[in-house]
RNA sequence: GGUGCUAUCGUCUAGUGGCCUAGGACAACGGCCUCUCACGCCGUAAACCCCGGUUCGAGUCCGGGUAGCACUACCA
């Protein structure tokens, strides 16, 4: 009988969510969606001492943002939290009573024993004894209900002495992990040691019992999770026998890890900064320590751009194509095809995929996102244009934003992220003050200022101020006085936006306006005048 | 140190014994287009970690090296 599709995607709100988390959050709802099956997220806060203020709302916000849906358990909906399903609570913090009832159902079992070795006992034991490891060879010589009569751990724990509760691991035994990109691996039982599962001090179970009595209990079907968790997979699949819950343990997914674009090692937080990208999905305020992470969508970024970069790090679909919507990606998902090796993180990869998806989008779409960029930069320079933009009395704001819409369209196909806009569009906003010296010293010729002088009489008197019109009376004029096309278009498109780039020229008059035009032509011709003498 | 995982162009990867004189994409480089800068298009360069073995035949299977990574907490 086939099961129904249950995966997980199981945070711990100790921060940002790094991306390498974002893409198994992809990967399991890629492959929930595929079966027809269910996504839960779930929290796994079982250490208090790490957990972070807004890291919860943080995670949720972002796996909405991107587009990853949750069908139980914690989720984002109109930027509140909401929890959904017949299996919660969904945070591990709120579930204390149920492990309780399987730690001990363990300790009855013989599967698990109580310990009181402090920390400190076991650092110092760590320092004594090279590779020391708590299993069958040492625990006999530990403080432990193994090694204490029942009388003297009933009265330890009654005095309130601090405990644990550990696995207690049968040794020699090759335990098989069936995993479903590696195939098997085979552990052997002595290299583990007798996990802790459970800590008195806070009442909580460590991730290891959390995880499997959670997962067994929400029916998950699959783990799919990162490489880091393989060589602990033994252990799971030991605890799901102690349980006898091993019919229906899930299938094991370990997915390979994201790797530093250079040098060697999981990428981090560190090479983010170091290198100047972002590896969040957004821009995370961190209350604990006061640090501020950048995040891939206020750098810019399309949330469909960063989950198909993200599929394809470590994926790859059955043929050649490279750019998938989520639909897609949901048709063409398979573990088979999951890498085994790390993939390092190809920065350059994610901009290409930026831009697109940012050709993709409607210029009115893009002027929406821009609008924020251009009212900044805007205010920055205290251009007048700000407070018309602004103004309920000046242009409305459709007509604002259609302008917007036609210069972004004129200069979209140049720029990989929305705040780049800026410096494609700026001189249709704010006329240039300056002249780049280079573009002058290329492509402002001697004859120059006169050529602008004449071609200021021939804009003039134009009949109309389209661009066939232009083009109709200004290319003859050219031809006419063989002063050459390149020549004469160049001084005059380094007089509207004061370097030597930008698009059609014609398509910078139109949006500028006669008015406009001419006005820079003759600024042009007295500042760059004075700049030559 | 121990255990495990992994190993194809700079990077992401295709490749499941002959279709591989190793394919695609990003980046790089060159050209075309052109009033500029881009975009776009076309093209060039660029890889099977090493050594053995199996086989008529190995990037592909096996063994051994080597290297990288992960784990080795009362963290997840």
């Amino acid at each position: 009988m086939e099961r129904r599709v249950r995966v997980r995607f199981a945070p711990s709100p100790t921060g940002a969510l790094h991306i390498g988390g974002v893409r198994t959050a992809l990967y399991n709802y890629l492959f929930a969606r595929q079966h027809g099956g269910d996504m839960l997220l779930r929290i796994e806060d079982t250490d208090s001492t790490r957990f972070v203020p807004g890291a919860e709302e943080y995670i949720l916000e972002a796996l909405d943002w991107l587009g990853i849906g949750i069908d139980e358990g914690l989720r984002m909906r109109d930027g509140k939290i909401e929890a959904v399903g017949e299996h919660g609570p969904y945070r591990q913090s709120e579930r204390r009573e149920i492990y309780h009832q399987y730690v001990k159902q363990l300790l009855d079992s013989g599967h698990a024993y109580i310990a009181f070795d402090t920390p400190e006992e076991l650092e110092t034991k760590r320092a004594e004894i090279p590779n020391f490891q708590y299993d069958a060879r040492t625990r006999l010589q530990m403080r432990n209900s193994l090694t204490m009569p029942a009388e003297e751990v009933k009265a330890l724990i009654d005095k309130g002495e601090k405990y644990v509760v550990r696995f207690k691991v049968e040794p020699d035994e090759d335990v098989h992990v069936h995993d479903l990109i590696r195939g098997e691996v085979v552990i052997n039982s002595n290299i583990l040691d007798d996990k802790v599962l459970y800590k008195s001090a806070d009442d909580l179970p460590t991730y290891h019992l959390a995880n499997i009595v959670d997962d067994h209990l929400m029916e998950i079907s699959h783990v799919i999770r990162g490489e880091e968790w393989l060589p602990s997979a033994p252990l799971h699949v030991l605890l799901y026998r102690a349980f006898g819950w091993q019919d229906t343990m899930p299938e094991f997914a370990h997915l390979p890890l994201l790797l530093k674009p250079d040098g060697n090692g999981k990428l981090s937080k560190r090479d983010g900064d170091r290198l100047g990208f972002p590896v969040f999905p957004l821009e995370f305020h961190n209350q604990k320590d006061g640090t501020v992470s950048s995040g891939y969508r206020e750098s810019g970024y399309l949330p469909e751009a960063v989950i198909n970069f993200l599929a394809l790090l470590g994926w790859h679909g059955s043929g050649d194509q490279e750019m998938y919507t989520m639909e897609e990606l949901i048709k063409d998902f398979s573990l088979d095809r999951v890498s085994k090796s790390g993939a390092k993180f190809d920065y350059e990869k994610g901009k290409w995929f930026n831009h697109q998806y940012l050709q993709l989008r409607s210029n009115e779409e893009l002027a929406e996102m821009f609008l924020p960029v251009l009212k900044e930069k805007l205010a920055s320079l205290n251009s007048p244009l700000l407070s018309t933009l602004n103004s309920p009395y000046g242009v409305s704001r459709s007509e604002e934003l259609s302008t917007i819409a036609k210069v972004i369209g004129l200069t979209k196909d140049r720029v990989n992220f929305v705040p780049e806009l800026w410096e494609q569009t700026n001189f249709f906003f704010v006329a240039p003050t300056e002249y780049d010296e280079k573009s002058l010293k290329k492509r402002w010729k001697e004859e120059s200022p006169r050529h602008m002088t004449e071609l200021l009489e021939v804009l003039e008197g134009a009949p109309s101020w389209d661009a066939e019109t232009l083009d109709g009376i200004v290319m003859p004029w050219i031809e006419a006085h063989e002063y050459g096309v390149g020549i004469v278009m160049n001084a005059f498109r380094i007089c509207l936006v004061g370097a030597a780039r930008g698009p059609h020229i014609w398509a910078i008059t139109d949006v500028l306006g006669k008015e406009e035009t001419i006005k820079r032509v003759k600024d042009a011709i007295l500042t760059i005048g004075q700049l030559t003498i």
